[in-house]
DNA sequence: TTCATAAGTGACTATATAGTCGCTATCGAC
DNA sequence: GTCGATAGCGACTATATAGTCACTTATGAA
């Protein structure tokens, strides 16, 4: 984007320029009505109207509704995978990682409350088992990938991956069970509040989780 | 049920427990299919068919898909409610209380994991504002009630509504978004292992969240 | 300026589903 | 057994939505 072509590194031209940002006003509708409406209740025409295109155009950058999704939700995972990625190697043990890992899914749903409701649903649909399910997997399964490369240097050598695969489980579903409360009931202040008690005791189960 | 009218306490006759029972044939199979593959993509003649019953039957019992699962979301959260209300005037702190309380979710939700999902299907829709919502917000605050009144003996005398509304929030938001991620990634030995620490944190943060 | 190509459009078709209605089966009072 | 009333039924209609396509508009190379 940005007036560059990703892969030549060309300068794109006016039309190519023209159809990113369709795509983008197309991707940015969808977020919006799938957070407020809901996946399934967002039908094409409500996204192009509120993308302020036409209906054809739709399906001149997206096969159909799940490969949206799954663009939105790719783009919300690979996000979140950037930010919960240690780029300085921190010192610190587990404990302190874990408090960072906290930390940092914490701050990006506040910061992008759509990404975390988008996220929501669509774990929700894997769970359900919807006919979704097998698209928009791969990038959440990444997303534990990340998680358990975290926590790597930490883990004992024999660790069996179903363990470790367990253990990501839990943190995601922690944090993401947490936060769906503290949309609901809480300010931001009162989060930020009551976020060190709940940060206390995530790192304490965990740990003894570890411990095991 | 259960051959006696419920208003007049008359014996009923085969017609009115056919009618019953079909009723009930209706309520489970949409139970099933609603946990399946979610409310959304539940259509009648999913639900009709599960049941083994004629799609004009289900409107001799229903308004719509709506009413269905009010009543439905009606009976689960009664449920609830039941389950986690004190009969007996245990003895005990607040402490004690909270730690009960959170006991009682999690067993109800082990037990009944499918009014869990439904229940917790119903509180998304709540949240993204979808048409559903005025019918079936009404229990949810009848739950909300009664978790007040489990703890309003505790609570300072003087304390604003909206406080306690928040601190109510705070703990169903809590279990439910614990028990989120305990369905996906934990056996149910490891939910109950894990259970004790998180426990604690719950009980410690909602003990602060009220000192304030 | 010309013209081939790509982007955008919305009327149109096909399909899925909600909700209706006239019919049949069952019930129970007599 | 008769018959009025209630429960059950599924073909039917109306509607919403997915996805298509012939057309218009914008682009940019020659």
């Amino acid at each position: 984007m940005n007036g560059v072509d990703k892969n030549t590194l060309w300068p794109m031209g006016r039309a190519q320029r023209r159809a990113g940002k369709t795509r983008m006003k197309l991707l940015d509708a969808a977020l919006a009505v799938f957070t407020e409406i809901g996946v399934d209740a967002a039908s094409i025409e409500k996204i192009t109207e509120r993308a302020d295109v036409g209906k054809g155009t739709f399906y001149r950058h997206f096969a159909d509704k799940r490969s949206l999704l799954q663009a939105l939700i790719e783009e919300a995972i690979e996000k979140l995978n950037v930010r919960i990625t240690d780029d300085a190697e921190t010192p610190g043990g587990f404990e302190t990682r874990l408090e960072r890992l906290f930390d940092e899914h914490v701050n990006f749903f506040l910061q992008y409350p759509r990404q975390y409701i988008l996220l929501f649903q669509g774990r929700m649909f894997i769970k359900l088992g919807r006919d979704l399910t097998g698209e928009i997997e791969a990038p959440y399964l990444r997303y534990l990938e990340t998680l358990e490369r975290q926590m790597a240097t930490f883990l004992p050598d024999g660790m069996q991956p179903t363990k470790i695969r367990g253990l990501s489980c839990a943190i995601a579903g922690f944090v993401f069970g947490f936060f769906s409360f503290a949309m609901i009931g809480l300010t931001k202040e009162e989060i930020e509040e009551s976020l060190r008690p709940v940060r206390k005791a995530f790192v304490d189960s965990m740990a003894k989780f570890l411990a095991r």
